[in-house]
DNA sequence: GGAATCACTGGGCAATCTGCTCAGCCGAAT
DNA sequence: ATTCGGCTGAGCAGATTGCCCAGTGATTCC
């Protein structure tokens, strides 16, 4: 468990050209094609890389707003509230988390008027006793993994 | 703006099965090829689709905690807060919000332990005048696209 | 010490896919 | 009626992929 420099090498270099190909990557690590080939393998079936999936930006789809909301449950209707969530498209992600709330959710809408009703459709559920909303502004610092693979590549042993 | 019928399904192809190729993409869909290129070329200069970059699990690179943290910021101190938390692996994604915190990130960590110390990076920073904490737990519903592409494919319009 | 294991190299092969182009067709908008 | 944009089906040269092999160096194990 754990990636080496190459590793690093590789995933960064993926994550910033993804259309680039195993041959043309091997060029530029100076290694071998299969030695690429076997270190993507790998990587795919240790579960370091999930995947390729496309990356799709909400707010081109017509959902420029996003919020996060902190759902506190009745207890015992957990499972209720999570069937219930995973129905709505709106909501991108969900989390059962400690702390104030006992769930946190990714939610996107179509304008904050809209939000209104995905909010209403999300709590709109037995379970649900209270729900608190952030609407997201701005986004300084969008989803990335690269520099946590760059600090796990040094060998960055924490054990 | 938007997306049609077609659209989504091709992006749920990909999403499905990302190694799979414009020429197999037209197969299964049933349209010619030129015709998938066309529309992958648009989506992708539309912004719908950003890119095709690895999904990498930080668990994976040995950091199964990951936790949402609720800042505080001191007046006037955002940017530097914001250029402050950049410069931390471990945040992986940061949000400014309404309501009750200022910021919202999420976190990883190798343990709960290490989250400690990732937490004092965090808010070991001037401009930060508290934070909240929430560890996650369960991921009922992972970060997902598929459901919102399938609904705006539908002609969804909520203009 | 000696043998086995593992990762990497460098090469080769057939099959496939890509990027690009073209002409024809069709519906919609002007 | 004409133009425009999107789709089809086809073709082509060039590049890439998946797969195979043998040789090498390092590490581990008996």
């Amino acid at each position: 468990m754990g990636i080496d420099r190459l590793d690093g090498r590789i995933i960064t270099l993926l994550a910033r050209e993804p259309r680039i190909g195993v041959l043309e990557m091997s060029r530029r690590l100076g290694v071998a094609r299969g030695t690429v080939q076997a270190r993507l393998d790998r990587l795919q079936s240790n579960g370091v890389i999930r995947g390729f999936g496309p990356q799709v930006d909400p707010a081109a789809l017509g959902y420029p707003v996003t919020a996060f909301a902190t759902l506190q449950i009745r207890q015992g209707q957990g499972a209720d509230v999570r069937a219930h969530l995973a129905t709505v498209p709106e909501v991108l992600e969900l989390h059962t988390t400690t702390g104030t709330g006992d769930m946190l959710c990714r939610l996107v809408a179509r304008s904050n008027a809209d939000l209104q009703r995905v909010i209403d459709r999300v709590v709109g559920f037995d379970g649900i006793v209270r729900a608190s909303t952030a609407i997201v502004m701005e986004n300084p610092v969008p989803l990335r993994i690269i520099p946590l693979v760059e600090q796990a590549a040094l060998g960055d042993r924490g054990d």
